[in-house]
DNA sequence: TATATAATGTTATAATATAACGTTACAGAT
DNA sequence: ATCTGTAACGTTATATTATAACATTATATA
């Protein structure tokens, strides 16, 4: 899916919509939530938060867990990241979310996990909610399988 | 949702439910597994592993971790329980299942979990996948919000 | 009965996450 | 410019969730 995009374009759009959105909502941006950030984004593949303390560890940042975890809540309550909880692990958003909902796609090959952007799907969630009386609020769908890509080969 | 009906039945219904599947399948619902699936089955919340292995060890089973989590890992495989993967938490199932996929609706408010089978999503996502080239194998939706019952309060 | 496999027992430890409290940085009020 | 409150970060400790690895016991069936 991935293999010819330039992924570091990728991220430098990624971190430059972190300080658009973090600017419009009078969140900082320090250079601790951006590195954390930038980890995310380093392949389209979820990582783990000790999988970012010890990338941490290895620059010149302070390298215990809570450090890690308060920079991945706030990544997370601002939709910059989401958690792919199927895993325990945290992936780079790039997408303008309406509601608090998201939906991937996880390759169980490769690993890579792209997130999707359906409001059909959105639809026949809405609407089972209805026909129930629940008020849904915050929504996670998570297709595990084959990707295009690995199921070519 | 659930207040007025008879939980002694559900837990009965689920037990007889779960022999049949085993006994179809070769599989064997020991003592231990028996008493795990009776436990997720104790109300419609999720429960936790640890609390499992605490209701165990009040009584005269063995209390060892990997005891739970083969038994819940045998009712996995037997979609006899599901796991809530926002919760970290188990809860039984009654439903029969066409594929790997499975849909909650949890209730932030009493933890009550309600299941359901909705072709209507099961057919958005499908048709998400097919436009992607991506094989779906095992779905899993996680929808959080007010159940009918505490939004009328 | 022999034997292979499934199930369970047991010890230890890995992996994931948070509590609690102290310190520092920084924005806005005076 | 200083005060002051809040946000952010540092630090220690511990809670929570899950699995590895190997020993023992039970069970089915050849």
């Amino acid at each position: 899916m991935w293999e010819r995009h330039s992924h570091r374009k990728c991220i430098k759009e990624a971190l430059g919509r972190a300080e658009q959105i973090c600017s419009k909502r009078k969140r900082k941006l320090t250079p601790i939530r951006k590195k954390v950030l930038e980890l995310t984004w380093n392949s389209h593949k979820p990582i783990k938060a000790y999988d970012i303390l010890a990338q941490l560890s290895s620059e010149d940042f302070i390298e215990k867990p809570p450090t890690v975890y308060r920079a991945l809540e706030f990544l997370l309550e601002n939709n910059l990241i989401h958690r792919i909880e199927s895993q325990n692990a945290y992936i780079g958003c790039n997408l303008d979310h309406h509601g608090l909902d998201s939906k991937f796609f996880i390759c169980d090959e490769c690993n890579e996990v792209e997130e999707l952007i359906e409001p059909k799907i959105n639809k026949a969630l809405t609407e089972a909610s209805e026909k129930q009386g629940f008020i849904p609020n915050i929504v996670n769908v998570e297709i595990h399988g084959t990707c295009a890509q690995c199921a070519q080969q």
